[in-house]
DNA sequence: TTGTAGGCGTTATCAG
DNA sequence: CTGATAACGCCTACAA
């Protein structure tokens, strides 16, 4: 086994207190028996046991996430961002997938706590009432990130961007390229911060702006690339007069909107400009260049994490339960002024 | 503070060891005093703390992974194989970030050393002879994955894909398209296994082929778009005999070398070729879509956690030292015949 | 300032 | 088959 506290203790002739005292900087100790213990410590290179320290202070250091999908870069960026402030605070993370799965997500909400680890970061598709109450009856606190509650979103700590207004944004800036008949290709219709909200978004802007479209102008993909693929083809094929704007509601989505008018010699952006959403990395390198609405999800993760560890430091008297993080619109050559 | 066995001993009218013997199902109960206990479980809600079993039995069930990005899609995808195999075993992953810098790596092989995690997966960037006996001096045993140490590597376990090999592969597929003119974009040359070794199969390929190159024709980027496009530019500009294919050792230097022809009206592929490597999820999104040499990082990752498992099972009697992934040649129109 | 001893929640080793 | 009881490695009153 490895060496333990008693060990040094033993050889620094001191009792094991005194080396704790000293490994934890807890109370004065004199600087020759720290000088001491300090010296034993690095001499037989030992590394106090987490777990045994863990059983005893009810604290692990230790905080987990869950995502639906950690290949997906967007849950990669925003694991980074997490993994940024963790590491800060002295600590580690721990990864589960979900898979958007609501059984899954209890499953891992379970495990974490049996792991004792000391939060909890939630990145879910549908946050529904049941998934809220599960949450509420933990004893480690949860801060849900990327995406809000769909029920009883008041009681749960966020932080989020603001899909409705980033999507309205977005659309408005289609509109002030002088753009009046725009399309739109969202997310599922049950994914409630990345689907419905955006939808909303969209819906607004129209309508500040007097402007109505048919439904036929609507479709709803899953964020994929083919899926934006066949949005774009329904749309092409189904409407009499095209529009001239395309607000799709990821970036993936917009390639594939992309290729198929590609396919369809369609010209992008001067018969059709579009809109993307994310500003991954793969906007820039694409033909056209994509015009997006860049997210921060490495910040939306920071973000989340500091208010997590604010959330376990006790004094949560005054942290905000909803936080957004901003967004930008990026221009680039995929929107044409009309 | 949560139920303890000490509780559902008491509840149940039995001892904990009794409680505990249900719990592990390490030895026979009686039929009625398991399902006592089992009803009290149930009903307290009762979930053995991992932190305490831990201590004493001396495994966590947690294994470590280091990788350089968690952001980086190819790290994405490694780690969702690795959770993948994880999550089968009832194990959870901890997953750990070093900006691939050689002192942050070996304070996080330390920090998951205390953390008395059962066992590491690493992926690096250069894993050099320090890195290695630094990993030979730890109690846990660690299996490297997607790159190979530079030194020493017999010593080490380790699963990746025959970077020589794929890259051979690779420029063999130019060849047979009739190519003769191959140019090549590489990764850092400190990079051993994604830099050195693919230039090594690119030598390879081009010798059994009895091609020659002028050194004009090498040039080394660091796996970004810009730097992909860096190098193609200089190779456009310092060669007056253009070559009529490139070999980019990774998809996104692949897009940029793409952009940069674009930008200096060079047709691709009818001028000059392109293939690239990865297949990352973008090669189908651009145009021209782009040939590539798959590699499954998931595989890769599902592959080099399940011989960590045996590796952590003791009879490690005949786990081969090294594993490759198969490699695979895609066609897409990004390459033309000549 | 230092040391002693009890306990954190389990598992494991003995008897019975 | 069941139940005490001693670890596991550390922290923390409390006492000295």
């Amino acid at each position: 086994m490895s060496v333990t506290i008693q060990d040094i203790a033993k050889e620094a002739n001191v009792s094991i207190s005194t080396v704790s005292r000293v490994i934890n900087n807890s109370k004065a100790v004199s600087p020759e028996l720290k000088k001491k213990v300090l010296d034993v410590i690095q001499k037989r290179n030992f590394k106090p046991n987490t777990l045994a320290r863990g059983l005893i202070t009810n604290k692990t250091n230790i905080i987990g996430i869950i995502v639906p999908d950690i290949s997906n870069q967007i849950f990669g960026a925003l694991t980074k961002g997490i993994n940024e402030v963790c590491h800060q605070n002295e600590y580690t993370l721990m990864v589960c997938e979900s898979g958007g799965k609501l059984e899954k997500e209890i499953e891992l909400l379970k495990i974490l706590g049996e792991r004792k680890i000391d939060g909890v970061l939630f990145a879910g598709v549908d946050i529904n009432f049941t998934l809220v109450e599960e949450m509420k009856s933990k004893d480690y606190p949860i801060v849900l990130v990327t995406q809000e509650a769909s029920d009883r979103e008041e009681i749960m700590h966020t932080v989020v961007h603001d899909n409705v207004q980033a999507t309205r944004d977005a659309v408005s800036f289609l509109i002030e390229n002088g753009h009046k008949r725009i399309a739109f290709i969202g997310g599922p219709e049950n994914d409630f911060s990345s689907g419905i909200k955006r939808l909303t978004g969209y819906r607004l802007a129209l309508e500040e702006n007097q402007l109505e479209v048919p439904d036929s102008y609507i479709e709803h993909g899953d964020f994929t690339f083919n899926s934006g693929f066949d949005c774009m083809k329904k749309i092409y094929e189904e409407n009499s007069v095209l529009p001239t704007a395309v607000m799709a509601c990821n970036d993936v989505m917009a390639f594939g909107a992309i290729r198929f008018l590609k396919s369809a010699n369609v010209d992008v952006p001067n018969e059709i400009s579009i809109m993307g959403f994310d500003d991954s990395e793969l906007a820039k390198f694409i033909t056209p260049e994509l015009s997006t609405v860049r997210i921060s999800y490495f910040d939306e993760g920071a973000q989340a994490a500091a208010t997590l560890f604010e959330l376990m430091s006790e004094h949560q008297s005054s942290i905000p339960t909803k936080q957004y993080i901003q967004h930008k619109i990026i221009r680039r050559n995929s929107v044409a002024k009309i």
